[in-house]
RNA sequence: GGCGACGUGGCCAAGUGGUAAGGCAAAGCUCUGCAAAAGCUUCAUUCGCCGGUUCGAAUCCGGCCGUCGCCUCCA
């Protein structure tokens, strides 16, 4: 089975060849860094992360760029908004990057997102924007009107061919609007010219000044992937304008195909509208991870096809939770057997469950990335795993290895779920343990006496201090909440 | 208005021609001293509505209704 991804370039789903056997160049964009990261960036960031993994998990090669935006964003009043929020905190523009780039990288390592193996920011490729927008005035793509260059869209014959967008046939200016020096109401800025009072600026052949948006996430692909690489990610929010206007400015100025593969994550939503800044309707991806484990947000983000839509709700995280605990308890308890675990081949016909379950997470995987399937391939193994731990048959080290090792591949590995385990490491942890054996073995005396209210006295103290204790035919468990 | 996505049980959701995965919630049961955890059972003759194609459609085609996204602020 081959991997087969929908394309967005040409809305169909493909089979994934790339570009040079065995190796992918994938780039991703990434956040304008002047704001804490929500829960949206959190669901997509979290969805390209698993993408990710699993290629690396399927033997590729995976080099993943994702870029910083800081400087160039422009809001709809032409004002730039890193330097908006500079005013703002009355500090300068690059302390803000510097200070929201750090909590970006602080919550995508809480929620176990991979870092990217590049994080080129665009302040740092001023010369190669340039050098790319040269190009385009060269070839007749681009013009320069008053210090600030502009590109031509109607150029281009194949432009609007990502999101499927015609130019209109008419005439620039009978709209009613012609905005700035623009040849067309559709023409995008490369570079701008800055206003006296803009902060951010940097020479460059035309005026003192600072590029537009798009052209970054072209001159640095270009830098770090080349020409023509494989896949280009994002949020479905972004595809006009911002993934339209790279396509057209990369392919116009290196006469080669921008990305193989376009993959657009759905947005996240609250109440059924997008969940955005300026809606106000957002929740820091931070004040989440107080309230639920990352692994927990993960689950959320998995919860629909990575395409689709995800509508946030407390409901919705509480199933993810519940959904979660019951998968981990599974491991956690093959966990605990295998400590006393004989080395036998007791049950080993179970391995050929775990084979099945490997072959169809892979296979549903293959398919576009199906992660909420892949989910329930283990929700599926995980009831055949607590059936067989709960039978009170005998259950061989070898098998319970097995076990542990399919949830840590498919689980944590690829879907980051599952974490490598709760290591006993530090003095305090490694005293609370004994001391909760202790009490658990005061209530095993306890109710051996069936001194119950003693033995439940303590159960429910316990679980006051958030430890539960289970109770099972070969002695008794106790997990944190 | 243009472009696009979508509408599946109480909730979330998978499913692109062969007769509805999975999770959450709920109810009953088993296990337990009682719990907890786990397991079992029940829970959509039906996939927004109306037509059509087909031996057969949630899946294909047409129309209608509704929701959402983008159309130069947003991952």
């Amino acid at each position: 089975m081959a991997l087969k991804i929908f394309n967005v370039l040409g809305r169909e789903k493909q089979e994934f060849t790339p570009l040079n056997p065995g190796f992918v160049n994938m780039y991703v964009c990434g956040p304008t860094t002047y704001d804490w990261s929500h829960l949206g960036h959190a669901k997509n960031y979290v969805n390209f992360d698993v993408i990710v993994r699993y290629l690396r998990f399927s033997g590729y090669n995976v080099l993943y760029v994702q870029n910083i935006t800081d400087v160039g964003h422009l809001l709809e009043t032409d004002e730039d908004r890193v330097i908006k929020a500079a005013r703002k905190l009355q500090v300068k523009p690059m302390q803000v990057v510097e200070e929201y780039t750090r909590y970006y990288f602080e919550d995508m390592d809480a929620l176990g997102v991979t870092r990217p193996d590049i994080s080129p920011r665009a302040s740092a490729h001023i010369p190669e924007q340039i050098k790319m927008i040269q190009t385009l005035i060269a070839k007749g793509h681009a013009y320069e009107v008053n210090g600030s260059v502009y590109f031509d869209v109607t150029s281009a014959a194949d432009y609007g061919k990502l999101s499927n967008r015609k130019l209109e046939k008419q005439e620039a200016g009978t709209r009613e609007v012609v905005r700035d020096d623009k040849r067309n109401p559709e023409d995008f800025a490369l570079w701008k010219k800055a206003e006296p009072e803009h902060i951010l600026r940097w020479d460059s052949p035309w005026s003192e000044g600072f590029p537009g948006w798009h052209i970054e996430c072209s001159a640095m692909a270009k830098k770090y992937l080349g020409d023509t690489f494989d896949i280009h990610g994002g949020g479905i929010d972004n595809l006009f304008p911002h993934n339209e206007s790279e396509v057209v400015q990369s392919e116009c100025a290196n006469d080669a195909p921008f990305a193989r593969y376009w993959m657009l994550g759905g947005s996240l939503t609250v109440d059924g509208v997008k969940m955005s800044k300026s809606l106000r309707n957002f929740v820091r991806a931070r004040d989440a991870l107080e309230k639920y484990r990352p692994q927990v947000i993960r689950m959320f983000a998995m919860s629909a096809h990575y395409a689709s839509p995800v509508d946030y709700s407390d409901a919705g995280m509480q199933a993810a939770q519940a959904g979660w605990e019951r998968l981990y308890g599974a491991v956690r308890l093959t966990r605990s057997m295998l400590g006393a675990a004989p080395a036998s081949d007791d049950s080993n016909s179970f391995r050929d469950r775990l084979a099945a379950a490997r072959a169809q997470f892979i296979e549903v995987m293959d398919d576009d990335f199906n992660m909420p399937k892949a989910v329930a391939v283990l929700q599926e193994l995980t009831r055949d795993v607590n059936t067989l731990l709960n039978s009170g048959q005998a259950v061989g080290r070898p098998v319970l290895e097995a076990i542990e090792s399919t949830y840590t591949d498919l689980g944590g590995t690829v879907l980051g779920i599952i974490p490598a385990g709760e290591a006993v490491t530090s003095g305090d942890s490694a005293r609370e343990a004994g001391l909760i054996q202790l009490l658990i073995e005061m209530r095993t005396a306890a109710r051996k006496a069936k001194n119950f209210s003693e033995s439940d006295r303590i159960r429910d103290e316990l679980a006051k201090l958030g430890v539960v204790l289970e109770d099972r035919a070969d002695g008794t468990i106790w997990r944190a909440t």
